[in-house]
DNA sequence: CATGAATGAGATTTCATTCAT
DNA sequence: TATGAATGAAATCTCATTCAT
């Protein structure tokens, strides 16, 4: 997917470093020179490593899509329904999500950007993986009866879509990862509705 | 060739065009000079009506959150009960943001840029009353047992937060605003899962 | 052919500065500082009149080879026959050339650079009439047993291609335009050889 | 991968992979990096062997003139008269060329590069020395009456000098170096107008 | 001899903004 | 109000060269 010639591990670090700065200000926000010297050299020294900023932008995108489509796919996998299919993926996301908030940033921020340029095609081809496991999920649970009959797959998707980043999108004092994750789920599956209450609604 | 009546209009018209060019784009990413070519002037003579591209942005953006807390206040006024209001809160802000649609792009893509500077203190103080306003109603839900009792309030808003924008983000040429609107709301109070499968979830 | 919003006195002024500085050096070794310096303004403020160093390269080229290609087709129009043509294209090239100096010093420093490029494609179009008129004249001389029955047209215009642009490559203090035309032209049509000795050589 | 017996083997080695590169895309637009990608090494260690880019050059420029200059004079040296000598020396210069595409393609884009720095004078001190010597014969045949009696021998040297180089200047699959020879020298010493038809032109 | 990392000077380009006319 | 021209700061990128290991 990107040139990588050899991950040195000089290399690895300055992706790190420039990471950071992408999940803080976002990737077109960032200058080259704020991530040189955060590495301490000169900005110019940068390209003996990449031939571009965008390139690692690409490094990182493309690390973190890797990871979540294989997080997805173990998901559907090794889940005996659609409900559970959709637990361990929300789960594991989350896990994943850890790893790459930079990533994360740089897609809500700069979408626009990158998805204008035929060098990330990947990033909708993986988008579109993800929206079409979820569908996938929410129509079978449809099927077997574990999911509203009346939900529409597509607009749920939709709708959720942008919620389910949430957990990792930056790191909470309030509430574990844990915390956090178990609250999705059940809005997710349960609403806020009290049960006793329970009539159907809208 | 756009001829003004008066001079206001004139600038509302270049408002109005600096908002469509700022909803497809983001703020950051349109150019004065865009903005202007828009308009068939050029870019230094937008100069004349406002004193820097910053100008135009906080003219959209607290147009926008004037409108939304307008609708906000006046959901939680006239509702019987939370679970009204809220109803009353998504159905408004629906409305609200189909006439504010660059303001929505550009507090999603430019919050870092907006939220830094103090002319725009006011973003953090009407997304602080919103939240409050969210965080009231689920709390006040929860004391009169419509809403389940083990919800945690902030946690569950900070997962809504997002997803409340959803509607109007871009036309859909697959759903009305209505569908939209409704599928948000059945998803918000009564999540996913089919009626006769519930038991406490996760 | 290239943008030219409205070629503005101060537009080509400009245009007339890069060019002679572009005569003197090469597009490639003439940067858009020096052109700035001559023309007494910062290198950011070019970028109002040109959107890029290639624009204003596109316009020298482009003008040059409509002139030239114009000058090739009306000699081949009016000519009597083809020996006639060539003497009228080589002498209207002569005149045309003086106009545009910068153009073939571009060519000939950076045709490399230039023929790369897909936005100079127009460039090999032009070459390839030029060769072809050349070629179709040679023929038709032949033909009409005013040139040598045995000369190669392909090859004789391959050889003689570079010596063409050669009256204006550079103002000579030591002979007029006129003086190395007809030099040229008598080369072209008798070669060195005297002509009491004439006897087919090699 | 190229295992080098003698340190000066793998020099030469070096010159050669840079030359060809330079024959491809001239001196300038060349850098030490694709040199050394060529090699199958990092830009810095060419620096062991080079103390710059520009001894490089120098080397295969000097290595070409040397050749040349040698052609030059051992044609003047053993030829009877000025018109074998004029042959001798286009047949030996396209000889000598052909081991030189690199050194021509860098004397027709760079000449203003090297011609600028002190370390090339020997550049011009040759291109002096040739333009005398044709010069010479030029006039020498004139006296001899071998070439015709108006000619300008310096006017005819200025306009020759550019299609002396051409036999070598790239591989043609069309012609062989024979052909082109034969053709530029018939040219040259005869022009293009056919037997019958001689009558003092222009 | 080669690597891996860095320098430093300078290149092109971008863009909000200013201001005399 | 608008134009036309310019500013100035900063951005991305290029590349020959250096040098400790």
């Amino acid at each position: 997917m990107t040139q990588s010639r050899s991950p040195s591990e000089r290399r690895t670090h300055l992706v790190q470093l420039a990471g950071d700065l992408f999940a803080e200000k976002g990737f077109r926000a960032t200058t080259v020179r704020e991530i040189a010297d955060a590495a301490g050299i000169l900005s110019g020294s940068l390209y003996h490593h990449f031939d571009s900023k965008e390139s690692i932008g690409d490094e990182i995108l493309s690390a973190f899509l890797e990871d979540v489509l294989a997080g997805y796919r173990e998901a559907v996998r090794s889940a005996p329904g659609p409900r559970e299919a959709i637990e361990l993926i929300v789960r594991s996301s989350s896990a994943t999500l850890g790893r790459h908030r930079a990533a994360l940033t740089m897609l809500q921020n700069d979408w626009n950007y990158f998805s204008g340029q035929p060098r990330f095609d990947y990033l909708r081809t993986a988008m579109k993986e993800i929206e079409q496991t979820w569908i996938d999920l929410l129509e079978r649970g449809k099927e077997t009866g574990v999911f509203r009959a009346d939900l529409d797959a597509r607009l749920a998707y939709r709708l959720l879509r942008d919620i389910l980043w949430m957990p990792a999108s930056r790191p909470s004092s309030t509430w574990t990862t844990e915390e956090i994750v178990d609250g999705l789920l059940r809005l997710l599956f349960d609403g806020i509705t009290a049960f006793n209450n329970r009539q159907p609604s809208v």
